[in-house]
DNA sequence: ACACAAGCATACCGGTCGGTATGTAATTCG
DNA sequence: CGAATTACATACCGACCGGTATGCTTGTGT
């Protein structure tokens, strides 16, 4: 009773969804995709979402957030020394030998890219999102600010926007050059600017 | 019998494709609304077009190239003082009253993260523009590097790079947010990341 | 055990998509 | 001027799209 059949089956659609939007973009998306790789019928999709796009706003309140909760906003909001656990996990996407992320890139951006301009729905809810981030980096910069390891005159805010915006910008044109190599580099650089931030070159 | 009927014709097309696809993405462009907006047939389009992809193919190498030529490349690549111009064209980016970029977004990029892992020769074209972006930001940065403006350890090849990920971040965050303000703080960020590649944060 | 609702399958719909076959008007060239 | 090619218009096609109506099956509460 723990977990219903119902919940299951709602997963699935919503992890095949997912993969099918983070492959062709959302609306390029086909229902008759997902329910192929899900094995389920119209009638099943249709029971749990009314409608394509609720469909896509569930995958993004569903699984977009809570795989970047995961990785980066619950680390960096959970860190006691915020900077430092940053350049690692700048570090670590720098070092993803994850074909996935390069050679699709990440789904936040690329929803955000696709609908944001297209549906007041997805913008408001992928914006969100986005500001989440923005507010982890900018709270931890401002925490290591506090505590002398960030220099005093630094605007946390545009620090955390720019540095939210270069990663994205980073992981897009990995994607676009599908060259691991080159984004290890770049997030290099990121990580060159977050440092620069800090009070001597150190930490 | 300078400009013949037929390519004025061909340029209508291309030009309303571009609005098109600047609008929608390539996948989602209808060619109706093309059409629509000419005021011309399938008869006209597919005479100078055998299909869509080739339609996009032509309005990324004549129209997309042609505008971050004209933009970006062609300033950067005449430029006496490379990075003093780079930062102005940063800067210039970050003012832009013309909402059509923060609203759509960079046509190059929004192509880029759409089509590069669907269509080969897509990414090929794009990638293509791209790396002359980034070889003409290298160059500036490598000759104000030889004339002692920017310091002496760093890598032109990774900057560059990072320069450009970092330039198509910011807009399309920008993009997603619909922020001008956002869009101008970010840009400044840039700016003071170039900068401080210079010798002494000056110019 | 029975009623009733929830979960899901099947068949079907109108609309739009990119693309094509064919016809006609305009232009070019011998 | 006449023939042939170019430049476009019109009508139509099959495929796929998201969405719906209907019915069967399974589970749930009493």
């Amino acid at each position: 009773m723990v977990t219903r059949q119902t919940d299951l089956t709602r997963d699935k659609l919503l992890r095949a969804a997912f993969d099918e939007i983070h492959l062709h973009g959302f609306q390029a998306a086909s229902i008759a995709n997902i329910l192929r790789d899900t094995g389920l019928t119209k009638g099943a999709l249709y029971h749990h979402f009314p409608t394509k796009q609720t469909l896509g706003l569930a995958v993004i309140d569903e699984v977009v957030e809570a795989q970047l909760d995961a990785w980066i906003f619950s680390p960096l909001r959970e860190s006691g020394q915020p900077v430092q656990t940053l350049l690692k996990l700048i570090d670590e996407s720098g070092r993803k030998t994850e074909l996935e992320t390069i050679v699709l890139g990440c789904p936040l951006n690329n929803l955000m890219q696709e609908m944001s301009p297209l549906d007041e729905e997805f913008k408001t809810r992928l914006n969100r999102i986005l500001s989440v981030w923005q507010a982890e980096v900018e709270g931890a910069l401002k925490r290591d600010k506090k505590a002398g390891v960030v220099r005093s005159d630094v605007d946390c805010r545009a620090a955390a926007l720019f540095i939210v915006s270069a990663w994205e910008g980073c992981v897009g044109i990995a994607k676009s050059q599908q060259s691991l190599k080159n984004f290890g580099l770049c997030m290099k650089q990121l990580h060159h600017y977050v440092q620069s931030l800090a009070v001597s070159g150190e930490e």
